[in-house]
DNA sequence: ACCTGTGGCTGATCAC
DNA sequence: GTGATCAGCCAC
């Protein structure tokens, strides 16, 4: 089989036209859809656009011409209208006469949905138009706030685009006023001459974009930026991103797409939870691209007196930003290129909507193109999850590591966990395909020679894994019109009794299972066992469909508390989960503590413990460390306004990032991050009192509370130390030895 | 205007 | 002191 993947029109879409880099409104009734031309030029066609409505019931009393859909859901009847205005007049109407309808708010989602048409057909990652922008500003660097003050403005702006080509723009100290004016001019001009089809930046909206705005206002320079001459567009906007909630100001611009490399490296830590933050620097140096370390490491006020000084270190330090980024984009952009490919959504929304929410409008793509009727939302309930559970703790040798392959997708293709209002059978379809999908990248991306090719594919096995690992999330999703949380209960009820059932089978061969979680089990196995022989045996226990898989082998595995362990790998590497462990929430002396006080129980060595908390304590005492070891850095979840309320409510306890954040008088939002420490008080007050920003930590007169960090030692040795003794005592508690 | 799910652990604070 | 509650972060 060649790429057919490709051409399933479930996933990527019925129309097949190639290269279609961005859709923008245009003149009344019509649509701009800007291609990329084989010669690398980009064609606008003007397109007549049809915006609809879902509505529950016939509208003939209102004088609307209506379709009745197939089938017997919620939503039969379709109103199909001739432009944008007539859509919102529409919606007005229906509300007043209190119809019940449903329809799509953004006019893209509408254009590709009815059309069948996605972005960037046909057309390799290499032939889109990026350009990369960063902004440095005479005083965001001291104060971290765009715009912060009289004296602020604009020191530079540099460009880059992936064609290699550079633009660095200075703005001259000595005469700011009109070179601050000719540099944004120069950058609009020079966006509208390069015609990027996409604009990457670092911290683009909530950083660079509002700035620019903020000073091409004071300026008074038009930000022009549309491909069809319309303006740059902001309003509030909110991201959830796992537990996190981020606002950030969406700016939007006509034919043109932004793309910003935080929210790429929120959503990548995600998954990998690895970064150690996300400026730029962080994630260049998590991605080994950092070119110049001491470079991007300049301070605030080193990077203003390099400006003043029109050194050759600043025009490195403004270059340096635009090329990281574009490294970082190359990096983190490929699996949302592909997804704009499949989704019905502009590439730079592809990148903010949740997967459960591009699963639905999937759904409603193929209901609208079959002309089916659409469910309601579902009725929502709580249902259960997972099995976790732990049955030894403290140190265990010879460990071995078993899981059933994509347990949820497969327990649902198996168990006829779909959608009851499905009547189409997408659900199954797609499952099916992606799978298909997936294995069939994954073999092409090994047989494959060529390195870009391998990319690509592995990009798209990767994005077919997502894909697939959120169909069990849709079914519980709340907004989803196809969710229904009775199948999702089925799917996990399902996978608890296969883990139940293999707990039980391996104990019965003679393991002693430790932890499980979900889809796998540590365990040690019996004596004298053959890993193929017993992963045969287990697989035959299993209904098919059902894959196990012994995949790990570990030489000890310290177990504290489900879902918190620490494994020491044949290779001597020491892998950490669990909140408990290696949380963000420690401070970095207490996780560095953790992992070599870990290590030297998994290797057997829990008396040099006393002599690692002595040294840690020395460290702390002789104040040796920088504050980065001692601060914590909290994320804010709510505004400050909210949290204020909350406290006048009794509805929460006051918090020492929050009270900093409150104190500083600066413009926090949601998502921001805030390091501090606890300084020495002459009485015991609460941390969120003797808070200190660790940006305002004198290095030359530190006042860190040592009492405070070596109790916080004392309380982690103290924790385990029922659980290193246990380890050390191997007749009672520790597994084969 | 936006939003995949449940399960589990910990630290900080506060009412009792 | 203790337990309850909330917020934050992590596993899968």
């Amino acid at each position: 089989m060649t790429m057919e993947f490709e051409k399933n029109t479930l996933l990527f879409a019925a129309d097949p036209t190639p290269g279609i880099v961005a859709i923008e409104l245009g003149e009344t009734g019509t649509v701009k859809v800007y291609r990329r031309e084989n010669d690398g030029s980009t064609a606008a066609d003007v397109e007549p656009f049809h915006p609809f409505v879902w509505c529950d019931s016939d509208v003939v009393d209102l004088g609307i011409e209506t379709e009745k859909l197939e089938g017997d859901l919620r939503y039969g009847w379709l109103i199909t209208v001739d432009s944008w205005k007539e859509l919102i007049a529409l919606r007005n109407g229906l509300k007043k006469a209190g119809r019940d309808f449903f329809a799509f708010t953004d006019p893209v989602q509408h254009y590709l949905t009815a059309t069948g048409r996605t972005l960037f057909k046909d057309l390799p990652f290499e032939r889109l138009k990026r350009m990369q922008i960063e902004l440095l500003s005479f005083e965001e660097t001291v104060f971290g706030v765009p715009d912060a003050g009289p004296g602020d403005h604009i020191m530079s702006i540099a460009l880059s685009d992936n064609s290699g080509w550079e633009e660095l723009l200075i703005v001259d100290p000595t005469n700011v006023e009109e070179s601050e004016r000719e540099a944004i001019r120069r950058l609009t001009s020079l966006i509208k001459e390069r015609d990027p089809d996409v604009i990457e930046g670092h911290n683009l909206f909530r950083f660079d974009l509002p700035y620019l705005v903020s000073r091409a206002k004071k300026a008074k320079t038009k930000l022009d930026w549309g491909r069809a001459d319309g303006f740059l567009r902001s309003r509030p906007s909110r991201l959830q991103i796992a537990e996190k909630t981020i606002d950030y100001p969406k700016f939007t611009v006509g034919g043109r797409h932004f793309v910003d490399t935080f929210l790429l490296a929120q959503f990548y830590d995600v998954g990998m939870r690895s970064l150690a933050g996300f400026e730029r620097t962080d994630v260049a140096r998590h991605f080994d691209l950092c070119d110049s370390e001491e470079i991007s490491a300049l301070t605030g006020k080193e990077l203003q007196r390099a400006y003043m000084g029109n050194s050759e270190d600043f025009r490195r330090r403004a270059l340096c930003g635009v090329r990281e980024t574009r490294v970082l984009s190359e990096l983190l952009s490929p699996s949302y290129f592909i997804q704009a490919q499949i989704f019905p959504y502009n590439y730079q929304d592809v990148i903010v909507r949740g997967n459960a929410t591009r699963i639905n409008a999937l759904f409603l793509r193929e209901y609208f193109r079959q002309r089916h009727s659409i469910p309601e939302l579902p009725m929502v309930r709580a249902f259960e999850g997972g099995y976790t559970d732990i049955f030894f703790t403290g140190v265990a040798r010879n460990v071995w590591h078993c899981d059933i392959a994509s347990l949820y997708p497969s327990v649902m293709l198996e168990f006829d966990c779909f959608p009851a209002t499905d009547q189409l059978q997408i659900f199954r379809h797609l499952l099916t395909d992606l799978r298909t999908f997936r294995l069939e990248a994954k073999s092409k991306m090994r047989a494959d020679k060529d390195p870009a090719k391998q990319h690509h594919l592995q990009a798209l096995q990767n994005t077919f894994k997502i894909l697939l690992n959120s169909f069990y999330g849709y079914l519980g999703f709340a907004q989803g019109h196809f969710a229904d949380f009775d199948a999702a209960a089925r799917v996990t009820q399902i996978g608890r009794e296969l883990l139940k059932k293999m707990i039980e089978w391996l104990n019965a061969q003679g393991a002693q299972v430790i932890e499980v979680d979900t889809d796998g089990i540590y365990f040690v196995p019996p004596k004298k066992i053959d890993v193929d022989d017993l992963q045969k045996r287990l697989a035959k226990e299993l209904p098919s469909g059902i894959d196990v898989e012994i995949d790990e082998q570990f030489d000890a595995m310290f177990s504290y508390k489900a879902k918190n362990y620490a494994l020491l790998t044949k290779d001597g590497d020491v892998i950490i989960k669990g909140g408990a462990l290696k949380s963000r929430g420690l401070e970095k002396f207490q996780r560095v503590f953790l992992e070599e006080m870990i290590k030297l129980i998994m290797e057997g060595k829990p008396e040099a413990i006393s002599q690692l908390r002595d040294e840690f304590e020395r460290k702390i005492r002789n104040r040796e460390w920088k504050i980065d070891m001692l601060m914590k850095t909290d994320t804010l979840q709510d505004s400050l306004d909210k949290y204020r309320a909350k406290i006048a409510g009794s509805a929460r306890n006051r918090g020492a990032a929050y009270e900093l954040a409150l104190a500083s008088g600066r413009n926090y939002k949601p998502g921001d991050q805030i390091s501090y420490y606890v300084k020495a008080t002459p009485k015991k007050v609460p941390a969120y009192e003797a808070a200190k920003l660790a940006s305002e930590f004198d290095a030359e007169n530190r006042d860190e509370n040592v009492d405070y960090y070596v109790a916080k030692l004392d309380e982690l040795v103290k924790k385990f130390s029922g659980i290193t003794a246990a380890a050390s005592a191997p007749k009672q508690e520790s597994l084969a030895l």
